[in-house]
DNA sequence: CACTTACTACTACATTTGTAGAAAATAAAA
DNA sequence: TTTTATTTTCTACAAATGTAGTAGTAAGTG
């Protein structure tokens, strides 16, 4: 399933949300963007027509969605293309980016090192 | 700048095999996929447009291009928005992913570690 | 029950993107 | 120097994307 960005912003507040309106998740983007409602309703519309989302309660006249793909499966699906076309293909180097670049907590840090840990150990 | 999928495939091959003409990406991205020389031509003319590449040479009446952005410039640029629409701009979670799913071999984890503790230490 | 209002459904439209043909130009070959 | 082959330019076009208006409709309100 191919996304645009837009939908991919609207998926991202609908896994955040879910199950919600069109209406709410316009409140939410608004917070960022300004953007009227029926562009909103239209994005929901496509990623409804992708099966991105489903309907699942109605609410008064209007309609609670919920999102029918997860986000891990769409990260699965686009991190390959990701790393191929920003970092060569190279996993090594984009993890080293986001470690530089990125902030960390001392925790997370502790979680990173003990996954590299065990994935040393299973060799 | 932003540039579509196909424009990063070619700028992909333009980082790699820099100065060089259309035709040579043309047969480089033949290797992949089925594609008309015009067509690359095209994407080519929009990369220039667009100011991501730029005539270096002439080799007879074949024009040589070379990169005007860097692929360092492009992934700083579009990495925090890949973070936030596929791990909810949650580093840790985006790190952890490629710990777990991508090829690393010793080498490559001795380097991220070493990383890692680096950043601790800076803390 | 009539009225107002919040939603949905449908339509629209400029841009961007993927894709490529036709025509013009020019270097190389004969 | 005429012909041929290779490139560039220009043009085209359907599909996807970002963006939103209009009209219809069903819910809540007085």
């Amino acid at each position: 399933m191919k996304l645009s960005d837009f939908e991919l912003d609207v998926m991202q507040l609908m896994w955040q949300h879910e199950p919600c309106t069109a209406t709410e998740i316009h409140q939410l983007l608004s917070q960022d963007k300004d953007v009227a409602y029926t562009t909103i309703k239209t994005i929901i519309d496509r990623l409804e027509k992708k099966g991105a989302v489903e309907r699942a309660d109605k609410q008064g006249r209007a309609i609670v969605y919920r999102s029918k793909v997860q986000q891990s499966t769409l990260s699965s699906q686009e991190t390959p293309s990701f790393m191929q076309r920003f970092f060569s293909g190279n996993s090594r180097s984009l993890i080293a980016h986001f470690i530089k670049e990125e902030e960390l907590n001392e925790d997370d840090i502790n979680y990173l090192q003990d996954l590299l840990n065990k994935k040393k150990s299973n060799k």
